[in-house]
DNA sequence: TGGGAGCATTTTGTATACATAAATGTTTGA
DNA sequence: TCAAACATTTATGTATACAAAATGCTCCCA
């Protein structure tokens, strides 16, 4: 049976996890300049509740990589310079292919199976017209979330999991990207995610693993293609710094 | 010139930087059972700090995976199976695989690569006996963290920094794991060491991926051989479950 | 005997007061 | 005029009191 069924979608029963909420997509979307000091009593005022629960989704949220924190300090917005960005792709490729080839070493459930089926129906059916209306945008994104969660829960590691959602949660800040949506690029994408599952399905590890890959790769430079100013682009051509490690 | 080079080493500025440090010791050294209930009263007078920066450590080890987090219902130690440390390595390969690939398309700074070739040179000095004695093994443990570390750096994403911090802080619970330190057992890791920065001063990107991949898979492989009973092994052929996903 | 309603206890969530450290601004001396 | 030291202000760190939720227990009733 399907247990959870008739819970409260997301509910956030405590004050520390409505504000953890509420701030975290204010820092996702930008509503803090990078270096940007994030002051406790301001944000109380601002979000209605005490210093306890912010300071706790301040630590959170600090954890999670979007602050800085230093100690007597307070905490910061962090900057995302293009190259981070451009690395948090780098990140997923690898972690969402490994996620491919776990799931074809352990297999399938029954149930991420319908899962990943239900999704390249879906997907099936909104290409079909051979041209993408208004509200399709929407709609393949959630196809799109729902296979690729359902190949990171099929792999069967929470670690992984969580690291994916880091990578997924990094502020794009300065171009607000916008992937490109022409139907030839969603085809692409929707006919990958075909060849993944059916490696997937098949048991063909290593075949899965180099697909997922590269069709994180492919949105990749679908971002740095994205990119508005030339300066961003040169940004990408970093060289080492001469910093000392650690 | 060496900035930060007369710090006090890791001082614990505030109480709760001290207490962090102390609960993560105990969390990873297996002092409490899997499953079992982290009380903040007990650790308060355990610890002997107030229950505010107590609650701000169990928050940060529960962001960090360590510990499970329930509201209303406190914190309990995580469980980590077999599968799940085993995923662990299978994480670090591909991260630290792709860390050896951006290190070698950046190039090296000349602080990283003179710790690298060190850390070479230590390891050559180690081995040249051609006998380990009393005491290598831990001088070996220091030389193989600076090369791994050092790469990690040069790959130069925080990100990547962080998640490989990770996946080495999963408790290797049940059967304290010793790895092998046999002499040919760290020749093999030492060569691999070498080869590794070779591709990377190379600018061979591909190469020094699989290479470090590899390496890191090759202790994954120990690590299951090192496992005591045909339990843990058998733990390990694991097969997806038929609960629903997310 | 089994089950459940209701109270007591325990434990976590929240607000807030106080302590301490940083940042700021001002005064004073050369 | 500048700078150093002190005082003031501000912000964070810490402790604790109170509120609310969950747990466990007793006792009653069918």
């Amino acid at each position: 049976m399907n247990q959870r069924l008739m819970d409260v979608p997301n509910a956030p029963s405590t004050r520390a996890a409505t504000v953890l909420e509420e701030l975290r997509n204010a820092v996702c979307n930008g509503q803090f300049a990078p270096g940007e000091r994030l002051h406790e009593v301001r944000l109380t005022e601002q979000l209605g509740a005490s210093r306890t629960p912010v300071r706790a989704a301040l630590q959170k949220l600090a954890s999670e990589g979007l602050l800085d924190h230093a100690p007597n300090h307070g905490y910061r917005m962090r900057e995302f310079p293009v190259a981070e960005i451009v690395y948090a792709f780098e990140l997923r490729a690898v972690l969402e292919g490994l996620a491919a080839r776990l799931a074809a070493e352990r297999g399938l459930s029954s149930e991420h199976q319908r899962l990943l089926e239900q999704s390249l129906y879906d997907g099936d059916r909104l290409l079909s017209r051979g041209v993408l209306i208004e509200g399709d945008r929407a709609a393949y994104s959630t196809i799109n979330t729902c296979f690729h969660q359902t190949v990171h829960a099929a792999a069967g590691s929470r670690m992984l999991q969580d690291m994916v959602r880091l990578c997924r949660q990094v502020p794009i800040s300065s171009p607000r990207m916008i992937v490109e949506f022409e139907y030839r690029d969603v085809r692409r994408r929707h006919d990958d995610h075909q060849r993944v599952f059916e490696a997937i399905l098949g048991r063909e590890a290593w075949r899965a693993e180099m697909l997922m890959r590269d069709h994180v790769m492919y949105l990749k430079t679908a971002m740095i293609r994205s990119l508005p100013t030339r300066a961003a682009a040169i940004e990408l051509r970093y060289s080492p710094e001469e910093a000392s490690p650690e």
